[in-house]
Parts: C-alpha cells; structure tokens; sequence
DNA sequence: ATATCATTTGCATGATTGTGCAAGCTTACA
DNA sequence: TGTAAGCTTGCACAATCATGCAAATGATAT
C-alpha cells in the first residue's frame, strides 16, 4: 500500500479486540445478558443457575467479562456480585458507531438514499 | 435462577457472537480499519500489502468479515474488492447501545447520579 | 493453448480456548 | 476449633483457530 488510512487513521482505537473476544462467545453471552437484565447486582451461584456448564466454567467467564470492563464485581462476604458497566459499554459503542459514521460518510450514513444504482452483488461466494 | 431477566429479556438478539467473534482478531480489526479507512473499495491485494501476514491468510479474514456480514465483496475481472459494510455495523451497533440502555435504566445512563453511597470496589482480583 | 496474475483452498502445525473435575481458598457459622 | 458454603484455581483434554506453504481455481493477455 503506498498510502493508507486517508480519512480515519485512528479507527483502530475504536475497534478492541479484547473487547470483541470478550463477547465471542455464546455463554458468554448469555451470562452478560443474565446480569444485565437483572435490576441490581447477580451473584456466581445466581448466575451459574441459568447454565448448564459446571459452575466454575461460569466463574471463568465473569471474569473475563470482568477484565474486559464489561462488568464489575463485588465480594460481600462469602459471594461474589456482579454487575452490568452500563455505562462504559454503551459509550464505548457510541463512539464506535460515530468513528464509523464519520469514516467516509458518503458510503456510511446514507445507504438508503443512494438508490438502487449504489446496489452491488453480494458475496461472490465461490 | 428462579426468576430470570426481568426487564430486557430479548437482549442476547441483540448481542450476537458471531459478529464479535469477527472482530476478536488484531489482524482482522487491522484488515477492517484498512478497508473502512478507504474511500472506495480495496482488492485484496492492497489490504495484504498493509498486513505482515501472508496473502492467503488476509484472504481468509476478509471472508471471516464478510460472513459476519461487516464488509461485502464483489468481483471484477481477476481481483476481488472489498468494501465495508457501513450502516449494518453502525446500525447493529446503535441497536445494542440503545437496547443496553433501556436495560434498568437507572443502573444504566445516571451512573455518577448515584452519589458515592453506591460506588463499589472494583475487581476483587483474586 | 499457454502463460501470467489474483485469489482461494487443502494441509499441517503450533497456539489458544472452552470445558469438567477435583482440590484449594476465603468467609461465615456452629 | 471444626465444618460448611461460595467461589476460584490447577490440571487435563478436546475443539477451535491463526498461520504459512504449496497447489488449485478463475480470469485475462499473449
């Protein structure tokens, strides 16, 4: 490449992959949105009731969620309470979509005004 | 878990695993940047030439992307371009912030209203 | 048809990851 | 003190994944 990246050098800072990892995978997942569909806080045991893996596969995965910033925990006496980082992810995919936004916007935010002629095949799929 | 996802019960659909799974990887998130950082579209040999990795192996990835939906091909004579799928992404990804914050909403958006009365020890770490 | 360019695919390999079980650790309680 | 509850960690194993090389496919040009 002679030159690369004219209009939106630094979206790579937008794009975590530790992040991403963080929610690749479908227990993972479904642990996240245990916790986060819950009012208040969930603890290990409370979370694990919900999976069918072994307790402290469930363990594991709060923890990565945890590491990743996407939850936050709290010991109170013998358990350990999770919770959601509201606030910390939604930023982070607001500015994500924003970074996209204004990358090259003439493709980004106008797919649908374009009209038809803008269309393309899809997925030359072999 | 006797009761289970209270407010948002819906929320998994908006968090699939497969697009995050997409974007776990640094060199893809690098491929990705490269592509979206680009006006128009981008053969695979110029997303290779910014990539230490072989061809072979960049080609993949940008097959990885393109079935998670987040870039689109299409042929032209020899060469194949590649161009980033900007509104899905962006859409998926303000779908998600919004679904996140109307998810218990008062743990969600008004974090520093709390006070400090609800501010908690971070990370038990170990 | 032959050669060349652009990309994809098959194969092998090393690394990472998700999982379960058992043991360890910390806290609470008798 | 001892015992149990709640959670984490060590270990082993199977599965997935990222990577590079070589071969194959597709398309254009000679």
């Amino acid at each position: 490449m002679t030159e690369s990246n004219k209009c939106c050098p630094d979206l790579q800072l937008c794009l975590p992959p530790e992040l991403f990892k963080a929610l690749s995978d479908p227990n993972r997942i479904a642990i996240l949105a245990q916790v986060a569909g819950q009012r208040g806080e969930l603890s290990v045991n409370e979370v694990a009731g919900c999976c069918v893996t072994d307790l402290s596969v469930d363990s594991r995965h709060l923890r990565t969620l945890r590491e990743a910033g996407i939850l936050s925990a709290r010991k109170l006496g013998k358990q350990v309470f999770y919770r959601a980082n509201f606030g910390d992810l939604i930023g982070l995919l607001r500015n994500l979509a924003d970074a996209l936004e204004q990358c090259c916007p003439g493709e980004a935010v106008v797919t649908n005004l374009t009209g038809g002629a803008a269309r393309r095949p899809e997925s030359p799929d072999k």
